[in-house]
DNA sequence: TCTGTGACAATTC
DNA sequence: AGAATTGCCACAG
């Protein structure tokens, strides 16, 4: 068994479409976490191997809010981070992602959808 | 209970 | 643009 408080975030961050992305602080919000973006770091980095409800959490799709990967340029989270973006789609230059094009905007639905629980 | 920690964020220089 | 500082607060030991 795992700690609940995280559940909500890996759920969360399961809501993130492909060839997007979105910040800590964004993930904090729709999990019902306002301003508590380091808890998604800690949250992610307890991520199960085997993923979450049978469903791989996508990590990958969570940089800071300054549409940075919030790895060490060359360590090997981050080549695999930037791996798996670009694999989606994502445009990564050096540690970077425009935020402008790729950030996740959620729909009405998918916000009312994180609130009703 | 207290203390240190953190895959952040906003501000400042 | 990049580095340093401060605020934040649940979590782990």
């Amino acid at each position: 068994m795992v700690n609940n408080s995280y559940e909500a975030i890996w759920e969360t961050v399961q809501l993130i479409p492909q060839g997007k992305v979105a910040c800590y602080g964004q993930i904090a919000d729709l999990a019902g976490w306002p301003g508590r973006a380091r808890l998604i770091g800690k949250a992610l980095s307890k991520v199960p191997d085997i993923g979450w409800k049978g469903k791989p959490v996508p990590w990958h799709r969570v940089i800071n809010s300054q549409g940075k990967i919030s790895f060490p340029a060359g360590s090997e989270q981050f080549e695999q981070q930037r791996n798996h973006l670009q694999d989606e789609q994502v445009v990564v230059i050096g540690s970077r992602v425009k935020l402008k094009d790729f950030q996740w905007q959620p729909d009405l639905t998918e916000i009312l959808f994180s609130l009703k629980y």
